[in-house]
RNA sequence: GUGCCCGUAGCUCAGUUGGAUAGAGCAUCGGCCUUCUAAGCCGAGGGUCACAGGUUCAACUCCUGUCGGGCACGCCA
């Protein structure tokens, strides 16, 4: 209707002067002032040499008439209002009663396809809360790209290649000498969550003795520690080649591997049980191991924008707008991150989608400017890459902040939180706030059984629909869904006004949240229908005896209901038919 | 110090990419259950949109500066 609109006036504005684009109609803010509202004539009037409200006046009077249209009115300082026909706002509930959970869907991109990769976390120990709000926000945005036509494919990106893996493992090995009775001393720097023991006992189980060593060995000539004044990094990074050495390569493997598989099924169960799935387990190692990172390094360096300096190879990142260049290769002859980062994304842009999403956590937005500088120096397309950044999320408990600290490895886990709340209140919370925004996530409100917690409120007013229809089969009455969509003109109070209007706005609230990647909007609308809906429930009963208008209501109640359960499909949360 | 994000009601946040009188929820105060679920509804009060300039028919929105808050700035991942 809008794009119909538009190109109407359009047309019209060309008798007056050629070559004007009209700015895109927009939906009015108040119900007083007509569905939308074309603010073209305050364009126009400087150059025209005419007030606003004059241009409005020529504009209206040569616009022809449309059935969809009631009137059109000048209004403001020159505002153009186009007023639906009720006609037009009912064939809304027809249209969301035939197409059901289809409804909203479009193909703007059909036949597409987009890559979203969100979550991946290191796998060095189970997901936190701030990882589930990645989750959240990855697993909707996914879901919004397929309402509007895309073939998405969901991966996640394992970091099984880096540092953080072999600290992993040798915090392994040492739980494991301890459980086997050794005397260890834990390095500063290694992982110490109790997930490190468990791993640790698995191996005793299934290996024995098979991996204790001489611990004087161990320790022998290591460098200090933090702890003892000394640093740390250097520390552990000995301490890795010891155990590698002391371990022997196979042996090493296997705990290598024990640590990541058992990590990896943990943070893939629990990203199950919160309804978000992947159809990709990218590793990064596979990157090494195909040569790729090796490869993508090669063809920068042929294009010139590597150089060598204090032993290692730079990427010249600066000449293409990063603050900095940065360190590919290390002067021990390692590839950094970022070189495996390099490749993955020539890998990603092989694979040729058209639409890239990197959700990452808001610590990382330094990296964004690397990856572009990179994808600039290359020639691959920037725009197909998208970097939202998901701020972190603060939890409350009512008015007190509940502390995190990841040194101590005493975070907050997602399977508590998820515990604590439920899937439903979690996935809501996550993306009630724009992601880019930071979020005070209150665990008592979430779990709170009453209209402070829009969760409920939304689910509640989906439960009562249902209940109505339960109440309606038990006094023995009946609906007749044809004949009421044929009787929507009966619905004219101001509660089945603003509901029919809201309801046209649904298709273009869920394409705008799919196309600008904003979950939030969806949680807002969801919200204030509900709203208009228990309103509407307050003021009105629904099983009345006019058979007719019985009808025309119990339709315009589907409908909503419908959307309720179609939008909160998408969010990742359930709908109840009791509560 | 440099870069990015942010600053809207007492609190938590929206604000249709520059539109008409800045909106919700919570909290506060006052009403509504003999009627489809009160996990609900109706009403009232509450604002210098951090501040100061600029751009224009029009600025919470765009630009510049100041103040205040968060995050990031490794040959870590």
């Amino acid at each position: 209707m809008q794009n119909k609109l538009r190109e109407l006036l359009t047309k019209t504005i060309h008798n007056i002067r050629a070559d004007f684009v009209v700015p895109p109609l927009e939906r009015t803010r108040d119900s007083t002032h007509g569905d939308f509202a074309s603010n073209i004539a305050l364009i126009l009037a400087k150059e025209l040499g005419k007030k606003p409200r004059e241009v409005a006046d020529l504009i209206v009077k040569s616009l022809p008439s449309l059935p969809e249209i009631e009137k059109i009115e000048v209004a403001g300082p020159g505002f153009i209002n186009f007023y639906l026909a009720p006609k037009t706002k009912n064939q809304t509930v027809a249209d969301i009663l035939n197409l059901g959970e289809k409804y909203g869907h479009s193909n703007i991109a059909k036949g597409k396809i987009a890559l979203v990769e969100f979550v991946s976390a290191n796998p060095t120990g189970p997901l936190h809360v701030g990882h589930g709000r990645g989750a959240a926000f990855g697993a909707v945005v996914s879901d919004l790209l397929e309402v509007i036509g895309y073939k998405v494919e969901r991966e996640y990106y394992v970091n099984d290649a880096g540092r953080q893996m072999h600290i992993l493992a040798t915090s392994i090995w040492l739980r494991y000498l301890e459980l086997n009775g050794e005397e260890i001393i834990l390095p500063s720097n290694c992982y110490r969550g109790e997930y490190v023991r468990e791993i640790a006992n698995r191996l005793r189980v299934e290996y024995g003795a098979q991996f204790r060593r001489d611990v004087k060995m161990l320790y022998q000539d290591l460098p200090i520690d933090a702890k003892d004044g000394g640093d740390g990094d250097f520390y552990i990074d000995a301490l890795i080649a010891r155990s590698k050495d002391l371990l022997g390569k196979d042996d090493y493997e296997i705990i290598f591997q024990q640590g990541l598989q058992d990590i990896l099924a943990d943070i893939r169960e629990d990203l199950e049980e919160f309804g978000v799935n992947f159809q990709t387990w990218f590793l990064e190692s596979s990157l090494y191991k195909s040569g790729q990172v090796k490869e993508s390094i090669d063809k920068l360096q042929k294009a010139g924008y590597v150089y060598e300096k204090d032993g290692a190879l730079w990427f010249r990142a600066t000449q293409f707008g990063d603050e900095k260049d940065r360190v590919v290769m290390r002067e021990n002859g390692q590839y950094t991150y970022f070189a495996s980062d390099i490749a993955y994304h020539f890998n990603k842009y092989q694979r040729g989608f058209d639409l890239m999403l990197d959700v990452l956590g808001a610590d990382h937005h330094g990296y964004a400017p690397r990856i572009q500088a990179f994808l600039r120096a290359v020639g691959l397309d920037e725009k197909k890459l998208l970097i939202p950044l998901v701020q972190f999320a603060i939890l409350y408990r009512g008015k007190t902040k509940v502390q995190m600290s990841t040194r101590s490895g005493e975070f907050v886990t997602l399977r508590d939180l998820r515990k604590e709340v439920g899937n439903d209140a979690a996935r809501f919370f996550y993306i009630m706030r724009k992601n880019d925004q930071h979020l005070d996530f209150d665990l008592e409100l979430a779990v709170s059984q009453s209209k402070d917690n829009p969760v409920y409120y939304i689910q509640y007013a989906h439960a009562r629909i249902s209940s109505v229809f339960r109440q309606m089969e038990e006094k023995n009455l009946t609906w007749d869904k044809a004949s009421g969509l044929t009787e929507l003109q009966l619905l004219k109070n101001i509660h089945e006004e603003d509901l029919l209007r809201f309801l046209g706005r649904y298709a273009e609230t869920l394409q705008q949240a799919a196309v600008r990647q904003e979950p939030h909007v969806l949680a807002h609308y969801l919200f204030e229908l509900a709203n208009y809906f228990h309103a509407y429930y307050n003021a009105e009963q629904f099983l009345v005896d006019d058979i007719k208008l019985r009808n025309a209501r119990l339709c315009l109640v589907t409908a909503v209901q419908q959307i309720l359960k179609n939008a909160l499909y998408l969010l990742g949360v359930s709908v109840p038919e009791v509560m």
